[in-house]
RNA sequence: GGAGAGGUGGCUGAGUGGUCGAAAGCAGUGGUUUGCUAAACCAUCGUAGGGGCCUAAACCUCUACCGGGGGUUCGAAUCCCCCCCUCUCCGCCA
């Protein structure tokens, strides 16, 4: 959400900076509408004053003994056009929010301009994808085979985007989850949280995913409770209508979550496997700061997350995404992209975003410094990792030719194990 | 699920139909006094939106806001209805 009285008074330079990503600001239909919701609220609140000066005039009147019943019938008679007018300012203003609420955040000037992912940068690389002297197999015939992966039971239970993990399999997604949070906690200075995993549409409208996305969540019937599609809207509405002390900041948070997702509009797409699912658990990192500091958290977090890949010994690459690619919120967004043999390329497996004040403007979080005004903290976000493709990450990399899996250094001691070996048809 | 008590500014807390955007205290800010610290005293101190005003600040003014939404009334923090949340007791449950 943009501050009102900057978004009015810059029409044109917003229109500029949002061309870039691709979003055509309707400068006119703004400006008029603006124009018309002023006017509406200049005319209902002059009749508003009027009938309270009118009010405050019959009370004194009383108090002195006099009869002011013909008064009282004059305000009453106007009580329809009061209404009215009321009603038609609210109307007006309450759609100028709604379609402001519909623009997306300005890109941040570091943020490279182009149209698609195409023209996403690279930033970095880190590691050599493996050379396999044998034919590596994809997560979805290794996982099977191994038995720790189980889609077709999934696909009965609920049905399909959904996978059962068995015994190692399901281990080893613990593991993650464990290992992930201890390093963030232990080595990251971050402050673990647990949760809810439904949020309500008002913690939505916080982050951003509502009004424009409600297709791509799942809502619970006849309550207002949603399947939270990330901890980013959890955790950043934790300080939903709150001002926090300078001092407090930066606050760096880690959440275990699963997510859920409709995934409506991505048909076709990664259905083989679980690289999209309905249902996957991540260890999201999420940090509130002052708007200052937001630029180097950024830096900061996208090498936390990062640094679980390095830990794990997976190849991967970082991508700065373009203005045209950015999320809806988003001023700057990194992508992290794993190595993945049976995709034989690079997948997304986390993306880093610095909102600035885009979400904080909505959720009413803000900061104070010493005794001044509170304004807008900065809110960012990152996957520090998406669980089930690191998963995928480390059965496909680290296989064996005789199917085994091979478990990374760290994690060994989570897993009790060195190592995944097929455990025959699934029980 | 049942019964009861509550939700008021940064905090504590008064306010049961008009003079209430809201007492008082604390905290904050500016000042006076003061050898320093402390204290005392005086002043100031909510948010959002509209207008004055072409742009920005300041200022003036209006409107709205006492958990949320409706209603009654010339007029609502105050009365009525619905909802949400917190606390206590009972029931149920992991």
């Amino acid at each position: 959400m943009h501050d009102l009285s900057f978004f009015r008074s810059n029409l044109e330079a917003m229109a500029e900076r949002l061309a870039a990503r691709g979003f055509t600001l309707d400068t006119a239909q703004f400006r008029d509408l603006d124009a018309r919701r002023r006017a509406a609220v200049t005319e209902s609140e002059q009749l508003k004053a009027w009938r309270n000066a009118e009010s405050a005039e019959i009370a004194r009147l009383r108090r002195q003994g006099a009869d002011t019943s013909e008064r009282q019938q004059r305000v009453r008679e106007a009580a329809d056009r009061t209404a009215a007018l009321d009603q038609q300012a609210q109307a007006l203003d309450e759609e100028f929010r709604q379609s402001l609420a519909g623009v997306p955040n300005l890109p941040h000037e570091s943020a490279p301009v182009g149209r698609s992912e195409e023209d996403n940068v690279e930033v970095r690389r880190w590691g050599q994808p493996r050379q396999f002297d044998f034919e590596p197999k994809a997560h979805w015939d290794l996982g099977p085979q191994l038995g720790i992966l189980d889609l077709e039971r999934a696909a009965k239970i609920v049905g399909a985007r959904f996978a059962v993990y068995w015994g190692q399999g399901a281990r080893l997604e613990r593991a993650l989850m464990n290992f992930m949070l201890d390093v963030h906690t232990r080595d990251h200075g971050y402050t673990e949280v647990l949760p809810p995993f439904l949020v309500n549409s008002a913690s939505l409208f916080g982050t951003g995913q509502l009004p424009k996305f409600a297709a791509d969540l799942f809502k619970c019937e006849n309550y207002d409770f949603w399947l939270a599609p990330t901890a980013e809207v959890p955790v950043t509405n934790l300080y939903r209508n709150e001002t926090i002390a300078a001092e407090r900041l930066p606050i760096r948070l880690c959440a275990y979550t699963p997510c859920f997702r409709s995934e409506a509009g991505s048909y076709g797409r990664d259905v083989r496997g679980i690289i999209r699912q309905h249902q996957f658990q991540k260890v999201e990192l999420v940090k509130f700061t002052r708007p200052d500091q937001s630029y180097e958290e950024l830096e900061s977090l996208t090498d936390d997350a990062e640094d679980i890949l390095r830990r794990l010994g997976l190849p991967y690459r970082t991508v700065a995404l373009c203005t045209g690619d950015l999320g809806f919120s988003a001023a700057k967004t990194y992508d992290i992209e794993v190595w993945l043999p049976g995709l034989n390329g690079y997948k997304e497996i986390s993306s880093c975003s610095n909102f600035e004040a885009f979400q904080a403007r909505r959720a009413g979080i803000r900061v104070r410094a010493g005794h001044g005004k509170p304004e807008f903290a900065h809110t960012l976000n990152g996957s520090g990792l998406a669980i089930g493709r690191t998963w995928v990450a480390i059965v496909e990399n680290f296989q064996q030719p005789d199917s085994s899996v091979v478990i990374p250094e760290p994690l060994r001691a989570y897993l009790n194990a060195e190592r995944i070996t097929p455990r025959g048809a699934l029980s």
